[in-house]
DNA sequence: TTTTTGGTTTTTTTGTTGCAGAACTAAATG
DNA sequence: CATTTAGTTCTGCAACAAAAAAACCAAAAA
């Protein structure tokens, strides 16, 4: 076995969590090994045999990842291997701020209910105005409260 | 056909929503019907013939909206069938402050590669504390502030 | 220019999940 | 106590997705 067995199931755990967040098991398992490995890059190649995983199924995931912002490739002159790391310009703010998107798609759901209505003052209609406005409330205050982040702690 | 075409439009789009946000097309839909339909509240066979589903879809989907607390099921004296409403006590606060958890996994996450590494003040390890000091500001932050929903909007 | 290396794209295999249909259960009615 | 009604649970299938295998391609090396 190659690395411990502790970081294995680290690297489980990481899979696990990152596939309930809706990307696959495997860019997890990545992600996971990216944290606790203690060298700062790791190629291509020793993903596959760490994690005893297919080429094809590395470079898929890989992308993602890249996609996500999560990693970063890297590439070196003389040497025709790629390597990745932790992308050290990840803004998890940023990446939050994107994901509200879902939450107004909601309160564009509300709103149009709310339209198609009949009778704009029963229960149903009621339920749904007390929606949008917690939507409106939520969306708006959220973004303005992750905004705060930036600059927030200064990389020293 | 029974029900108006962008009122089937509509049910469709919430199906697709909730899909995306981990339930499935199904409950989105039984969601989507009781925000457009005029009724108050609607038969389980009702459910079924509108939709065009079985029985048992219907019966499982009903459920996972009820522990989710968007919908609630209603029982009437002398009347064998149950019907279902928008739960007119949902507090979409208190439901975004649970899904919190999953953000507190991922600082947990962070935390746990924190303490494998062996040289803790490498990239890695900085980024791994940047996403600590982030996840432990956002969480509490966010938490905080759908806290401040509840008595904002006092239901006249 | 041929071979090797490093990775990508395409195709198969395997596993999962949502839904329908049938069998089942509980309660109310006759 | 048999029957009907209303809904639940189990089984199986079709659609889909993740990962593996295989075919492929580009760049560097021989």
């Amino acid at each position: 076995m190659s690395i411990y067995n502790e970081r294995i199931s680290f690297i489980e755990e990481t899979g696990i969590l990152l596939e309930s967040m809706g990307t696959t098991r495997m860019s997890g398992r990545i992600l996971g090994y990216l944290m606790v490995t203690d060298k700062e890059m790791v190629s291509f190649d020793e993903l596959c045999q760490v994690l005893q995983a297919s080429k094809s199924s590395i470079s898929t995931n890989v992308k993602t990842l890249i996609t996500l912002h999560f990693i970063k490739p890297i590439t070196l002159p003389g040497d025709r291997k790629t390597y990745y790391m932790l992308a050290p310009d990840l803004n998890w703010a940023e990446y939050h701020i994107k994901r509200i998107e879902q939450l107004k798609h909601m309160n564009r759901l509300f709103r149009k209910a709310l339209e198609l209505r009949v009778n704009k003052n029963d229960k149903s209609s009621r339920w749904l105005k007390m929606s949008v406005e917690f939507y409106e409330w939520a969306t708006e205050g959220y973004k303005n409260f992750l905004k705060q982040w930036t600059g927030k702690k200064p990389k020293e």
